[in-house]
RNA sequence: GAGCCUGUAGCUCAGUCGGUUAGAGCGCCAGGUUGUGGCCCUGGAGGCCGUGGGUUCAAAUCCCAUCAGGCUCCCCA
């Protein structure tokens, strides 16, 4: 089709009725669940200072280096939220919520923005729910975290998931590893795929979750991070691992799981669903307990996790999950004439107020025109009313499913309709 | 950033050895039923064939560019 004038720009989409409903059934899911497990909403701003991105996410990931939206206007430096962990801390520090006491369990919903080539299940405003517990260096802290997100992919009806997970350590303990790395694939630098050899002094580590099948023989070879943790990093590492076991969470470990983000510490996971094609990741996530000083905050242990919404949906098509509700009306005014026209509008809010939700004609179409647009639009009832119902009080209130009429005076149709309503009746 | 594929009505798609006014199904509007939806029948509206350029007597069809989408790589949600 030719294009319009204006569209929407690239990997960003409109989310148009019929599929927010979708959208509303997984967010109200996430909340309910969120409540189960006593986290508390969070919302903070979409554009957020460009150096605390910098700073909390990592200046060598590809996120700041190559896909921030960013922007200046006077002297200060605005960039779009590419994610919501450093934001969430930020939040937590500038308003002192470890002044609360205990931990502060916060979820969050909403867009990000990443400047990448969208492709399907990547666009450039997508959008998240995740979950974060500051102030707990404990693994039951770790596993709490994978649970609330495995429950909800649990409620939505996505089972069949893998969960990896793995330790990455402590700063010091990675560097060492690191450095066993690039030992260990530099006498074979030459056989690498290219993509790895570039990595061989980036970021060694990236080159462990290759898919390149040059590269495999030598991965296989490589060494693991496990065998360079420290006594307490193997300690945290071993009780998550317990724990899963105690509450039978099914996980996979994988010891070339790294996260894309540089505050990761210890425990990181990752949830994949073998439905998905390339973009195969629903959400991830870990521990990172050095990120609250990084910003300039109190040292303050935290674990967290984030998963994309579009990445969800797509499972539930591929699984043919149904997340649809329909939307319905309780009734549709039917109107012959200005005087039952006028009539209606009046009576709408009559029954709105009652907490029946209802609609009328508004292009002065025919009676015809307008029963069928009730039909379109799921009205269980229709009131029909002309000259002859307004002078007798007794109007057609028409039971669209049972296709059966009955001649009722208009307070005894609110008194029927009250009972069969389905709308939240607000006090 | 790299490679490959695709782009025709609101939607899903036919239509290419280049050849008169570009089609179907669904949807939309109206009528059949002058005051009654869903099924059925009839009619109608709606396309510079993504955009720009080129080849040709002639282009939806061939060529180039560009934009958009998809798949893979990269990376990740």
């Amino acid at each position: 089709m030719a294009q319009p004038k204006y569209t929407t720009h690239v990997g960003m989409d409109d989310i148009l009725p019929g599929e927010v409903e979708k959208w509303q059934t997984v967010e109200e899911i996430i909340r309910e669940t969120a409540r189960e497990f006593n986290f508390d909403e969070i919302r903070t701003p979409i554009l957020e200072q460009t150096e605390l991105i910098a700073r909390g996410v990592g200046q060598q990931t590809d996120i700041v280096s190559k896909e921030m939206f960013a922007f200046e206007r006077g002297d200060d430096q605005y960039v779009l939220r590419p994610e919501l962990t450093a934001p969430v801390v930020r939040s937590y520090i500038e308003h002192h919520l470890d002044q609360r006491g205990g931990t502060q369990n916060l979820f969050y919903i909403g867009p990000m923005f990443r400047a990448e080539k969208p492709q399907k299940g990547r666009k450039r405003q997508f959008h998240q729910f995740g979950a974060e517990i500051l102030g707990s260096s404990e693994p039951v802290a770790d596993v709490d975290i994978i649970q609330l997100m495995m429950r909800i992919y649990e409620k939505i009806g996505i089972t069949n998931t893998e969960l990896k997970i793995n330790s990455v350590g402590t700063p010091e303990e990675r560097e060492q590893y690191v450095q066993a790395l690039r030992d260990h694939f530099r006498p074979h630098e030459s056989e690498l795929s290219e993509v790895s050899q570039r990595r061989l002094e980036k970021n060694p580590m990236r080159i462990l979750d290759s898919k390149e099948d040059e590269d495999q023989p030598f991965i296989e070879k490589a060494p693991v991070i496990i065998d360079f943790l420290g006594k307490q990093s193997m300690q945290h590492y071993k009780r998550v691992k317990e724990l899963m076991e105690h509450n039978e969470i099914p996980y996979q470990e994988d010891p070339h799981l790294v996260r894309g983000l540089d505050y990761y510490t210890h425990t990181a996971f990752e949830l994949i669903s073998p439905d998905l094609g390339s973009q195969d990741a629903l959400g991830g996530g870990g521990r990172y307990d050095l990120l609250a000083e990084e910003i300039g905050g109190p040292s303050t242990p935290a674990v967290g996790f984030a998963s994309g919404i579009e990445r969800l949906l797509m499972a539930c098509e591929a699984l043919d999950i149904d997340l649809h509700r329909e939307a319905a009306v309780d009734v549709y005014i039917v109107t012959i004439g200005q005087k039952a026209n006028d009539w209606a509008l009046s009576k709408l809010k009559v029954l709105r107020n009652k907490g029946i939700s209802a609609t009328m004609d508004y292009q002065g179409r025919s009676i015809k025109s307008q029963m069928k647009d009730a039909d379109r639009e799921n009205a269980r009832y229709t009131i029909i009313v002309g000259e002859q119902e307004l002078s007798d009080n007794a109007f057609t209130l028409r039971d669209m499913q049972a296709s059966e009429e009955e001649a009722l005076a208009f307070e005894e149709i609110v008194d029927r309709l009250s009972q069969h309503s389905t709308a939240d009746v607000k006090s």
